[in-house]
Formats: C-alpha cells, sequence, structure tokens
DNA sequence: GCGGTCACG
DNA sequence: GACGTACGTGACCGCT
C-alpha cells in the first residue's frame, strides 16, 4: 500500500438533506427526530473505519454550509431565493450534525460567506498541489465539476465511486465542460436561472459542438432561425452569469491547514457518551461491550454483525439445467432460500419472466426463462426451456421442509399459483417489517434496504424506463435483468435476518404467526379468483349517466350565466361567492373556497339563497353522477381481465396502520352502497350462471369489540341479549327513545370510537360545544369504562409509543408527543381508535385464513370467496351449496377469535345471498 | 405531485 | 386567541 495521503472531505449539509429524505423519519428516545443525524452517524463510521485500508482516508474534514448568504447573492440577488425552508424536523438535527461530527473528533468548517461547495474545492485544489489524493463524499452535480485523476467522489448511500465516466454518462461532457453545461441549463432548486428552454440534453449538445458557453453564444446568430437561437441571443447575459455562478471558487482561504485534517482513529469515550445519548444502541453494539442496563428497546437498525455491501456484479444468471439443479440442492439442503418473482406487468394475473434466489449475502443468482427481443442475442440467448424450469423448482417451492422467504409474497403465490406451484411454507419480510415498525415508516423494499442495510437499490424505473418508452420486464437483456432481480432476492433474505430476529423480542410474532402470515395465502386466492362483473350493464348505467351529466351541466351554466368547468372547485367557489354574490365562503388555507358536500348543502338549505338553491343542488347532483360515472361505471369497465373476464383486485397487507387490509387497482372496497343511484353499481357485481353471492358481515363489530376492550357492562349485556345497541344508549342518555335520540346515540357511539372532541360532536349533532361537552360528560358517566379506556389507552401509548390490539398488533404514533397541538390531538384520536379498529381487523384475518380450510373439510369444493370489505366476506358458490355453506362461513366468522382471545361478547354474523351483490345485502 | 372531493367501513 | 374539527382508506379531477 501506497503510503500516499488521502484527503476525505464530506459535504455534510448535502449529506443530511439526501438522507433526511431518504431515510424514515425516525426518533431518538427522547422523541426528537434524528433520523438524518442516525444515517450521517453510521456514513461517518464506515469512513472512519477505512482509515488506512487501500482507498481510505487518511485525512478527513466534514464541510458545513454557515449561512445561506454568499458572495454569490451579490452577483445575483436572485440566487437560493427560493429554496423553501428546511423542514421543520430537519432544523433541530442541524446542531446534532456537529455533535456527532464532534463525537468522532473529526473537523467541522464552515466559512461565513462561503458555500460548503467552494471551501470543498479549495481543499480539494490545495491537497492536489501538494500530491494527495482526494475524494469528495457527496452526490451533488456542481462538486462534479472538480473530477480528475486523483479526485473522485463517494456516493455512500449506493455505496458508489464517481469517476469521469459518471460525469459523460450523465451530463454527456466531461467533469471539465460540466460547468458550461450547468451554466446553460441553469439549476431550478438553487434558482440559477441558464437559458429557457435548455435542458441537460441541449445543454450538452452545444457544448460538445462549440467548446464553451461564450463559443455558443457567439455562434448563436449564425444558428437556423429556431426558438433556440432566439433564447440564446435573448438571454446571453442570464447565461454569462449563470456560468459565473456555478463555477465553484478554489481559492477560499483555508480555515485549518491540511496537516490538521490527519484521522486519529475512533475516539471511544465522546462517542459513546453521544450513542448513549440518541439511545443509538446497535451501534453501541459495535462499539463494543455494553454498560450493564436493563434491556432498552432495540432500536430499529441492525442488530446482526455488517454484512458486506451488495455486490450486483457477483449475482449469477442460471443458463443451464445443471447449474440451475446446483441452486435448487443447495437450497434445499440450507432449509431456506430468498425468492423474487419478475414479470410482464403488475397485477395478481401477470406473467411470469423470471425467478431469483438468493442463499447469503451476495450469493444470489437469477432464472430467466421468457425474456424476449433481438438484441438479447449479444447479451446473453440462453434460457432454460420454461416447462423445465418449472418442473425443477416446484418441489423446492414447495417443499415443507425448506422455508422460502419473499417481500410482498402474496405476489409471488398468485404468479405462481398460475403454474400449478402452491409455495409452502413462507416467511415475508414486508409483513415482518409491518407488524415489527407500523406507523414508523413504510415497508417497501427500497426503504427497508436504506433503512435497515444502508443500501440503495436498483430502481425498477433504471432498468426498465419510465414513459412511452418503458419496458416490460421480459425486454430486458439477460444481464441487466440478472443485476436488478438478483438484487432483490439478496436484500430480501438480508432483510430477513434483520427482521427474524426482532419478532420474538419485540412481541411480534404472534401477530405475525396467528393473523398476517396466515392470511396471505387466502388473499392470494381471493385476488386470483376475481368477481365477475356485467360489462352491459356498467355501460348502460355508463350511458345513462352521461345523459344526467350533460342535462346538469347545461342547466349549471345557465344559471352561472357563464360556461365554467363546474369540476373545478376554484372555478366554482369564485362563480358560487363571487359572481353570485353567496355569502359565508370560507376559504382553506390555499385560498381556495369550500366548495364540500357540508358547504353546498348549507346554501341548499338557506332561505334567502335565490338561484344559489338551485345551483347548489344541481352542483351535488352533478358531482353524484361524475363521481359514479368515472370511478365505477367508466373505470370497472376497463378492470375487466381479458382472460379471466373477471376483475382482480389487489390487497395490500401494509396499506392501512391499524392492520385494516386496503384494496387497489381497482379498489373494491369502496364500490357505492349508501344512495340510491349508487347502489345500482353493486348489482353489476354478479355470479356465474347457476351460482349466487353471499354477503356475511360482522353486525356492530367495532362496537362490540369496545364493549369488551373498554369493560362496558351495559353495552356488553345488550348484545348478549340481542338488543338495538343505538337504542340502548338512547335510553341511557336520554331516557326516552324515538328516531331522533336513537339518530344522536348513534353518533354519539361512532364518535367514542374514533376519539371524540366537543367540537367535532358539536359540528356532527349541530349543537353548541358545551352541550356536546355535557353528552359527553354523560356517556363517560354512564358507561365509566369507556373513559378509562381512553384515559389508560393514552397513557400508554404516550409511555411506549405504540398501541397494540387484542392480538398483539402494534401501531406506532411517533406524533403523540407532537409540541403542534393539532398534531398532537390529531395522534391521539387515532391512538384511541387503532385498538379496536386493528382488533377487528385481526379478527376478519383470521376468519379469512381458516376459511378455505373449513370448507375443504366440509366438502363445498365449489365455494369460492372473493372480496373483503373490512367487516364483510363476499362469496361465490353454487346455488345448491348455500344451505351446507351458511352455517360454516358463520361458525367460521363468529369464533375467529378463538381460542386465542375469549370475548366476553357474542360475535354477530348476518347473511345475505343473491344473484348479484346488491341482491346478497 | 398536490389538494379537493367523495366513494367505502 | 387562533387553529380546525371524528378514525381508517383509494381514485379521480383540475391545476401547476
Amino acid at each position: 500500500m501506497s503510503s500516499q495521503n488521502h484527503l476525505y472531505l464530506v459535504d455534510g449539509s448535502g449529506y443530511i438533506f439526501r438522507a433526511y429524505h431518504r431515510l424514515p423519519p425516525l426518533t431518538n428516545i427522547r422523541g426528537e427526530p434524528v433520523g438524518a443525524v442516525y444515517g450521517y452517524t453510521t456514513m461517518l463510521w464506515k469512513l472512519a473505519d477505512a482509515l488506512h485500508k487501500a482507498d481510505g482516508p487518511t485525512h478527513l474534514a466534514v464541510i458545513l454550509d454557515k449561512s445561506s448568504k454568499s458572495f454569490r447573492n451579490d452577483l445575483y440577488d436572485q440566487y437560493k431565493a427560493q429554496r423553501p425552508p428546511a423542514p421543520e424536523d430537519l432544523v433541530p438535527q442541524f446542531p446534532m450534525i456537529r455533535d456527532a461530527t464532534r463525537a468522532f473528533s473529526l473537523p467541522c468548517i464552515e466559512e461565513e460567506g462561503f458555500e460548503a461547495d467552494d471551501i470543498i474545492a479549495s481543499y480539494a485544489r490545495a491537497a492536489l498541489r501538494d500530491g494527495w489524493r482526494v475524494t469528495i463524499v457527496s452526490s451533488d452535480k456542481d462538486l462534479m465539476q472538480l473530477i480528475e485523476p486523483g479526485l473522485d467522489m463517494l456516493d455512500t448511500m449506493k455505496n458508489e465511486r464517481l469517476g469521469p465516466e459518471h460525469v459523460i454518462e450523465k451530463f454527456g461532457v466531461p467533469p471539465e465542460k460540466l460547468g458550461d453545461v450547468l451554466g446553460l441549463m441553469g439549476d431550478s432548486v438553487d434558482n440559477v436561472p441558464g437559458v429557457p428552454g435548455i435542458g441537460p440534453k441541449t445543454a450538452s449538445k452545444l457544448v460538445n459542438e462549440f467548446g464553451d458557453v461564450e463559443a455558443v453564444l457567439a455562434a448563436a446568430p449564425s444558428m437556423k432561425p429556431s426558438k433556440l437561437r432566439d433564447n440564446l441571443i435573448e438571454h446571453a447575459e442570464m447565461a454569462r452569469l449563470s456560468r459565473v455562478l456555478v463555477a465553484l471558487k478554489e481559492d477560499v482561504p483555508l480555515p485549518d491547514p491540511l496537516e490538521d485534517l490527519a484521522m486519529k482513529g475512533i475516539p471511544e469515550a465522546p462517542l459513546r457518551a453521544f450513542l448513549e445519548h440518541h439511545g443509538f444502541r446497535s451501534l453501541l453494539n459495535r462499539l463494543g461491550t455494553v454498560a450493564d442496563a436493563p434491556a432498552p428497546p432495540p432500536s430499529p437498525e441492525a442488530v446482526l454483525p455488517q454484512d458486506p455491501p451488495c455486490n450486483v456484479d457477483a449475482y449469477e444468471a442460471v443458463d443451464t439445467l445443471d447449474a440451475l439443479d446446483r441452486w435448487i440442492a443447495a437450497a434445499t439442503a440450507q432449509g431456506f432460500v430468498a425468492f423474487d418473482t419478475e414479470t410482464d406487468s403488475l397485477g395478481p394475473r401477470s406473467g411470469l419472466v423470471g425467478i431469483s434466489l438468493a442463499l447469503a449475502p451476495n450469493r444470489a443468482c437469477y432464472i430467466p426463462l421468457a425474456h424476449v427481443g433481438g438484441d438479447l442475442l449479444s447479451d446473453n440467448p440462453v434460457q432454460i426451456p420454461f416447462d423445465a424450469a418449472i418442473a425443477r423448482l416446484k418441489p423446492l417451492l414447495e417443499d415443507p421442509a425448506v422455508l422460502k422467504i419473499g417481500h410482498n409474497i402474496k405476489y409471488d403465490i398468485c404468479v405462481l399459483a398460475a403454474h400449478g406451484i402452491a409455495v409452502a411454507p413462507i416467511d415475508d419480510t414486508m409483513v415482518m417489517s409491518f407488524n415489527l415498525d407500523a406507523g414508523l415508516h413504510g415497508h417497501g423494499m427500497d426503504e427497508l434496504a436504506a433503512t435497515h442495510l444502508d443500501h440503495s437499490c436498483i430502481a425498477f424505473k433504471d432498468v426498465t424506463g419510465t414513459g412511452k418508452n418503458q419496458k416490460g420486464f421480459h425486454q430486458i437483456g439477460i444481464r441487466d435483468a440478472t443485476r436488478y432481480a438478483a438484487e432483490d432476492a439478496d436484500v430480501t433474505l438480508r432483510l430477513w435476518r434483520r427482521l427474524k430476529p426482532r419478532l420474538a423480542p419485540e412481541h411480534a410474532t404472534r401477530v405475525y404467526e396467528m393473523v398476517d402470515r396466515p392470511v396471505i395465502p387466502a388473499l392470494a386466492a381471493m385476488e386470483r379468483e376475481g368477481i365477475k362483473v356485467d360489462r352491459e350493464e356498467l355501460a348502460r348505467l355508463s350511458a345513462e349517466f352521461a345523459g344526467q351529466i350533460v342535462e346538469l351541466e347545461k342547466e349549471i351554466h345557465g344559471i352561472a350565466g357563464t360556461p365554467f368547468t363546474i369540476g373545478s372547485p376554484k372555478q366554482l367557489g369564485e362563480i358560487l361567492f363571487e359572481r353570485m354574490g353567496l355569502k359565508g365562503g370560507r376559504k382553506g388555507k390555499s385560498g381556495v373556497y369550500s366548495t364540500d358536500v357540508n358547504e353546498l348543502e348549507r346554501i341548499a338549505a338557506l332561505k334567502d339563497g335565490g338561484p344559489g338553491i338551485e345551483m347548489a343542488r344541481k352542483v351535488l347532483d352533478w358531482r353524484q353522477l361524475s363521481k359514479l360515472k368515472s370511478t365505477y361505471t367508466d373505470a370497472l369497465q376497463a378492470e375487466i381481465n381479458p382472460v379471466t373476464r373477471r376483475v382482480h383486485t389487489s390487497y395490500s397487507l401494509t396499506g392501512a396502520q391499524t392492520g385494516r387490509l386496503a384494496s387497489n387497482d381497482p379498489n373494491l372496497q369502496n364500490i357505492p352502497v349508501r344512495s340510491e343511484t349508487g347502489r345500482r353499481i353493486r348489482d353489476a357485481f354478479v355470479a356465474e350462471p347457476g351460482n349466487v353471492l353471499l354477503s356475511a358481515d360482522y353486525s356492530q363489530i367495532e362496537l362490540r369489540l369496545a364493549a369488551h376492550m373498554a369493560d362496558v357492562p351495559q353495552l356488553r349485556e345488550a348484545f348478549l341479549r340481542g338488543d338495538d345497541i343505538h337504542n340502548m344508549t338512547a335510553q341511557e342518555l336520554f331516557g326516552e327513545v324515538n328516531r331522533d335520540t336513537r339518530g344522536r346515540a348513534k353518533t354519539i357511539n361512532f364518535a367514542i370510537l374514533y376519539g371524540i372532541s366537543r367540537w367535532g360532536l358539536a359540528g356532527r349533532l349541530e349543537i353548541t360545544a358545551d352541550d356536546a361537552q355535557a353528552m359527553i360528560d354523560r356517556y363517560f358517566d354512564r358507561f365509566p369504562g369507556i373513559r378509562n379506556y381512553i384515559h389508560e389507552t393514552l397513557s400508554a401509548v404516550r409511555e411506549k409509543g405504540y398501541t397494540t390490539t387484542l392480538f398483539g398488533r402494534k401501531t406506532h404514533f411517533s406524533r403523540i408527543k407532537s409540541s403542534v397541538q393539532h398534531e398532537r390531538q390529531g395522534a391521539e384520536r387515532a391512538a384511541i381508535n387503532a385498538p379496536i379498529q386493528g382488533t377487528s381487523a385481526d379478527i376478519i384475518k383470521r376468519a379469512m385464513a381458516r376459511m378455505p380450510g373449513a370448507l375443504r373439510d366440509a366438502g363445498l369444493t365449489n365455494v369460492r370467496m372473493l372480496l373483503q370489505v373490512h367487516d364483510e366476506l363476499v362469496f361465490e358458490l353454487p346455488e345448491g351449496d348455500v344451505d351446507a355453506a351458511k352455517p360454516i362461513i358463520e361458525h367460521v366468522m363468529a369464533s375467529a377469535a378463538e381460542p386465542a382471545i375469549k370475548l366476553s361478547v357474542p360475535l354477530g354474523v348476518e347473511i345475505g345471498t343473491g344473484k348479484s351483490w346488491g341482491a346478497a345485502h
């Protein structure tokens, strides 16, 4: 190894902005936001660890921006003028960045009047003059101008070194010409103007042709007449100014001499103090022995020793049956394998294109099965015959002794089911993450890789492109496909090694193994099955609605006295409240008048509203019909799968923080039912000839759970007797039962489930806040268990940061300690609701997981579960099976909590059948 | 990409 | 005294 000095210059400000946007919003043990600081600390550690290693630093400094003003503001007063202020949960992290740097005993350099980029450039120039090597830790494009022999850049998030070839690839010019390209194209983030109409492509073309900005401007008059020519001439001065603004100043006086930046290794004491201050526990582990302490909550990061970084060039493209057999044998011997399927499109009925496997970090492969396209001949044309590969993979994927690990494995189960493979047993890292960290961050693979592995995955878009030129994965060359696909399996395996050991100590095993994992195969089957939709019926409705919409439009424009876009809240608000002069328009924070249902209904009920009353009524009708047409009758026709001729939704297990499912593409959980017109859409969801649809729904499940969880004897006994619960509440609260008191009691019952506020209740019941408060007090006096439940739920969430359901599902509420009142209050209401909504979700998931087996055991092999709508399950079955299926379905649903949980209230299930979903209700 | 609106439990 | 007003979702639209 040479004794050459190697200076690392860390662009600290750039790093934290990037870390802030890429990493989840973690908080430390005191609830302070530290996501960016955590990322920054691990990054510094990595650098400090590499001291004296090949390519590692011998000298290092962190450079920060001291103030927002620099000499560039004197050149151009608009420089960085429209930059938004830093996000409020990032601001307090800036001083912590300095603390972190000091904890490593590293110099932190900032100078008034200069930007970090200029200081970095000046240090870099000085070091190069002395014959040192230089690495700039940043991914800022301005700094890329500095790249030259002996100076490179390092992107620690992508673990990528950037040399001149990177600049050429990205900007089409070598680093020394980059300033000219940046000057011409400008930079909207820094508010550097550049020349209008010139982006990276045009800029690099011009610079390559003419040399630099001055030469381009000089050549402009002789170009062929075009907008480009005009812009170059008209904005020549802006181009010259921009060229100066993007140039880096390389002669800033150095605050500390180069020699003072020498690294001394990682000093233990200050670093330990810093890590303990923030509770970065796994980093403390890395430091060595941890002081004896009662087991603190495990930190969100890794517990295992660091794995080697992902090496996408280490992955194998499997091109022979022998090679495939070797991978299968190794997986079988090991007893677990992470895998991922690649398909030609999204959705539960997509076509299989290839499969990747991972056995250990960097030990992963991709098995291309259905790639096509001419350029493959030069890449890797050899693919194993599809059927032969499937035949070999099936025993592995079905082997009860080999655990198959996927990230969102429901998708892979769907795809493989099309080829007769029933994947089992399974683990799912996405669901694990959800069961551990719901409410803290998302659970997509890219985000988890960044959080837990400090790794940035190859983006799907970077492989396939976007927009109209986007390719299907089957059109991707096998070399690129292997890098992407095998990396996904590798990352899944790495995530599994981090997340699986956390389940038991963090008490997430129960919900994972008893609720969420078991429901995956049932959901996959439902998605594959789909539901039949009567296209002709939808088309009839679309046409009918279209006619009515046109009529209403004419009438509305007539009342307004001018045509306008009714669907634009902005235009509608101006018509109503300015042109028509209606009073009481409320403007939201965006300055647009509110025109929502409440507002329009208020206008429609005005005594002196004049033409406004007609207007409001017609707009309400127009809105309803437009919504039904665009979202349902039009969109659903397009969702009918041409092969199965049914509609296949996709359920997200991690979409709702409370543990509910979410349905998308299309959403079949919000098909209209409340309005008469909307209900006609449910009649288009039908059974095949000879079959019927069966709808089974839990009656009042959330109120029943509240009665159990909050221990309210009157509610419990009312449910045991089978009484009408809202009547009972009305009797308790108002002493008499009639339509009015029952309606108010119902509103209050729901308000309780949602976390009540007197203001909210007052708004709903149209009474004063004082009266609402009196009603809430009375409710709590009659049902003191509810008051206790709310109190205990809030104490627990404030202390632990999360709520739990009866099955142990956690939902984290990081805003529960927010200093912003409405954020905190919002979190409190959500936390009151989460255990109830979440337990209900747990129960129906358990029913769904058991349903296929229960039906099979009863010999009902033609009964298919199709849909879940939170408290309702929809089945399709032969007419003749209805009588046999009803008691099975009823029993599975009613007993779904057992034996894990014994509820003190019965779960009521109501069942209906009919030829259509509408008729089954 | 965001806010407004509205469909559901 | 201002703030904004019930919990959880997803899709579509207009607008930038």
